[in-house]
RNA sequence: CGGGGCGUAGCGCAGCCUGGUAGCGCACUCGGUUCGGGACCGAGGAGUCGGAGGUUCAAAUCCUCUCGCCCCGACCA
């Protein structure tokens, strides 16, 4: 493609409203253009890296055996109220009406459907194991889109389901999605982590999250550098840890006034973190909640939820925590709490704590469990830094930040059995298909791969999704450059090598910054100079040192630029 | 939805507090000089100041309502 023909729209100032990396390169570097919150245009060279990520997706999906599909964006609302998700989901659907005044809803998941076209087709366990996939657009209204195209509210996803007999067809299935996932994320040369998570929405028992390593990234993990567990936070598992032990002193009422934060506590007090107990309100199910986790750790809500058999835990808002305790935010404490209490197990073992005394400006320091307050002990902290590895026992957990760019589930039979997909198996025995949900992020991944690669210039694609391989920069438009660029052009394409031609009347300059900016992983540099000595310039875009190319003769260049396109993930 | 902020030329912004007939940089068009890391000179085109209502002799500026967008939280690919 010669960029003078070509819809290349680079920008020097980022967008006012981009905040991501990505958001401001994609946006600078003419990949995308925003239509509205949450929607984008994707411009020829977004597009083509898009198509290069779907090319990749399809290729490794179809390896496993997974079929093809194309379901409609379009639903009838009927499917979703089956298993009760038209509800479920509230206002992140888009629902339309038809003419007839009928209630329809855009797409933002398929299990409901695949689950229908399962229910119609399978019907025996001869036609299993079987998965059907399809790479579409999905629509959710999120309470907040942001990041560009880090989180849509029309954004393209891969969706597979995997249909069997039972559990263990089920884990096989899910088995090679999982290695499929593997192969997808290293061809991308994506670094990542395959982490433990929540199911949540979705539902379903297993389920693992692709988390694409990057400090920007919105969710946390923990990994321990013994062995391979990894996980989200908020799936994580965590062991209890102990507390010195110390002989009960007696409870004693201190008053503290306008130290309501454990920060302002311990400072005032002179304790530590580890001997304060965390007094939260949370409701649930419309209870007011108090939740007691030590003073360096916080409350893990999926665990919560669970302990609590909720859907979901909120934050009590300043008025229920005062209604609920008498005191204002931050003198909540277990001792004399009249409703329901879950105490975090390292909070539990805690001697001789300092908590809130459930009256505004006041404290109780050597508070003991068993003596002065009571509660249900269960597992509800996000786990931390530092905390002994669940799995290994052994390794000391590190913190990671990422962005979930793919999950898979083992799903069960939660919508086989709510929709009536059956089959018979060889004995005759009508059983709900055992089922296996796995997405990923598409669009999302375009954005991704720029938040890992990228530098203060501008992107860094890998070979295998940058929109073009070669950047071939003309300087000048003299004949002989002009003629050699145009061989070097014609001989690279000839070899399958995807070239961008900058044969714009621009100055040196401008050319290399939007060379730069865009970021195809082979530079090729053809000027008056170069080919005077009889060479042209290959520099790759991994070299951060502008200066720094290799000259190559004009006859080895082809060579030379197709073993750099072929080296390169 | 809770909290914060922003809507002025294609993009980035100033002007608003203290009403007086809209400006800067980039981009764009034309002419010229330039040409190996975002050149320079000259000339130009381009804006119902998000929308509606109000106050006023006069509103981008003050008031009310409204729409849109962004950022921080709860959600997710």
């Amino acid at each position: 493609m010669r960029f003078s023909r070509a819809l290349i729209p680079t920008v020097k100032e980022a967008p006012a409203d981009a905040a991501n990396v990505s958001h401001v390169l994609l946006t600078r570097g003419g990949f995308i253009r925003r239509v509205g919150a949450g929607m984008y245009d994707f411009l020829p060279l977004g597009l083509r890296v898009l198509r290069k990520v779907e090319t990749i997706v399809r290729e490794e999906i179809d390896r496993t055996g997974a079929l093809e599909v194309l379901m409609p964006a379009l639903l009838p609302a009927e499917y979703f109220k089956e298993t009760g998700r038209y509800d479920l989901y509230g206002p992140t659907l888009f629902r339309v009406t038809d003419r007839k005044g009928g209630d329809y809803h855009l797409g933002p998941t398929h299990e409901e459907i695949v689950t229908d076209i399962a229910r119609r087709e399978i019907r025996s366990w001869r036609d299993m194991p079987k998965t059907l996939y399809q790479v579409q657009v999905k629509f959710r209204d999120e309470p907040r889109p942001r990041g560009g195209l880090l989180r849509c509210r029309e954004f393209i996803m891969k969706d597979a389901y995997s249909f069997d007999v039972d559990e263990a067809g089920a884990a096989n299935s899910y088995e090679g999605m999982r290695v499929a996932y593997r192969r997808i994320f290293d061809r991308m040369a994506l670094s990542y982590r395959m982490v433990a998570a929540d199911p949540g929405a979705i539902g379903g028992s297993t389920s693992a999250e692709f988390q694409v390593l990057v400090d920007s990234g919105e969710d946390a993990i923990v990994a321990c550098p013994k062995c391979d567990y990894a996980a989200n936070v908020e799936a994580a598992k965590v062991l209890p840890i102990d507390a010195p032990d110390e002989a009960p002193a007696a409870l004693e009422k201190v008053h503290t006034p306008g130290h309501g934060t454990i920060d302002e506590v311990t400072k005032f007090l002179g304790v530590t973190p580890q001997r304060m107990l965390k007094s939260l309100v949370y409701v649930a199910g419309g209870n007011a909640v108090m939740v007691v986790v030590r003073g360096d750790h916080d409350v893990n809500e999926v665990l919560l939820a669970r302990a609590l058999g909720v859907d979901e835990v909120f934050m009590a808002s300043e008025a229920d925590v005062k209604k609920a305790t008498g005191a204002n935010v931050g003198f909540a404490g277990p001792v004399g709490f009249k409703g329901k209490l879950v105490v975090d197990r390292t909070a539990a073992g805690v001697k001789n704590g300092v908590t809130g005394a459930n009256e505004t400006d006041q404290h109780f320091k050597n508070v003991v469990r068993g003596r002065d307050f009571e509660g249900d002990v269960a597992d509800v902290r996000l786990a931390a830094t530092g905390d002994t590895c669940p799995s290994c026992k052994e390794g000391k957990l590190g913190s990671y930040k990422g962005i979930e760019a793919g999950h898979i589930f083992i799903l069960g039979t939660k919508y086989s059995a709510a929709m009536g997909a059956t089959f018979l198996d060889e004995a005759q025995q009508k059983k709900p298909l055992v089922m296996g949900c796995y997405g990923i992020g598409v669009s999302r991944l375009v954005a991704t791969a720029i938040e890992q690669h990228h530098d203060a210039d501008g992107m860094r694609w890998p070979m295998s999704i940058a929109p073009y391989h070669v950047h071939l920069v003309t300087i000048g438009k003299d004949d002989v450059v002009v003629e050699a660029a145009k061989q070097l052009y014609e001989a690279l394409w000839h070899k399958g090598i995807e070239v961008l031609w900058d044969d714009r009347d621009e100055r040196p300059g401008s050319k290399f910054k939007d060379a730069d900016l865009i970021g195809l992983p082979v530079r090729v540099t053809v000027g008056g100079k170069g080919l005077a000595a009889g060479n042209i310039e290959i520099k790759p875009r991994t070299e951060s040192d502008p200066k720094k190319s290799e000259l190559v003769p004009v006859a080895d260049a082809v060579a030379r630029v197709e073993s750099l396109v072929r080296a390169a993930p």
